[in-house]
DNA sequence: CCAAATAGACAAGTAGCTTGACCATATGGG
DNA sequence: CCCATATGGTCAAGCTACTTGTCTATTTGG
């Protein structure tokens, strides 16, 4: 493979995660969460589970904690996220999704989903699978957000 | 395809994608030039063949006109660019990569080369090769940049 | 038991954009 | 050939999402 071919290679890769990105963040909106940016998307998906303290999600979104505050704060003013004591921790502040942040969390997932659709029917679901084990193979898990 | 592997798949593209981004970056700054951030690169990559107007810039990194007049200004400042008469129309500049800003260029197509050759080794070509093709059926060609 | 690490908060600063207003030049329909 | 409108660029001001630096409270480990 030709260093042409990589570059490429690595244009498409930026090109298809900017749409990705793009079209999530359109699809949230229209579904009447007007207030939120990808970020806090990206905050979501790693409180969805089991909630975070900030400090986690800092590592996790790849900024300060600082700043992380401060996106936990705007989330907390707007009602996504709770913020209580932590069982084991009393340093820390565990903070989790509300109702309304997880409705937003579906939100984002029916937006991902409905483009990753719009994908497989032009390519098929068998290189669509075969693409998804490839990214497999080479997404590191690190830093979830590209700091969009 | 389950929804739940079309999420799987964005989060990969993304997990990629920034990774990738700051490979380059990485490899740009270890040749030396400390003072480019990704977004300079991605307007080289528009400056490269023949050149741009700011406005062209502008449209291709997805920003306000104003923004990319300071982005250009800086790079002038930094000796990656010139700054001309623009041949068809007074009203513009137009704006070209100087030797400095070509070496820049080619710091950052290896790094991305070298990135994309290291994914190769571990999925090997034939992987490597359809997952470009595959990228090339989805990525549509909007704004290049995704605003780092 | 104490030293070092860690969670978080408070304060201040800043880079990289934005919006708004403006002039100079270009373009195209009448 | 005009003139209305669009476009390239600049100047000025403002803002947002971060940053660095410092501090306290609590936990952890040797």
């Amino acid at each position: 493979m030709a260093d042409t071919d990589h570059l490429a290679l690595t244009a498409l890769l930026l090109s298809a995660s900017t749409a990705l990105t793009e079209a999530i963040d359109a699809g949230v909106h229209e579904a009447g969460f007007t207030d939120l940016r990808p970020a806090h998307g990206f905050a979501f998906t790693r409180l969805a589970p089991h909630g975070a303290t900030t400090a986690q999600l800092a590592a996790h979104l790849g900024m300060t904690k600082q700043a992380a505050a401060q996106l936990v704060d705007e989330l907390h003013r707007n009602g996504y996220v709770t913020r209580g004591p932590h069982p084991d921790d009393a340093r820390a502040r565990l903070v989790e999704l509300t109702a309304k942040g997880r409705a937003a969390t579906r939100a984002a997932d029916d937006a991902a989903a409905r483009a990753a659709a719009a994908w497989q029917e032009r390519i098929g679901p068998d290189r669509m699978a075969r693409l998804r084990a490839d990214l497999a193979a080479l997404a590191a898990p690190g830093h979830l957000r590209p700091a969009w």
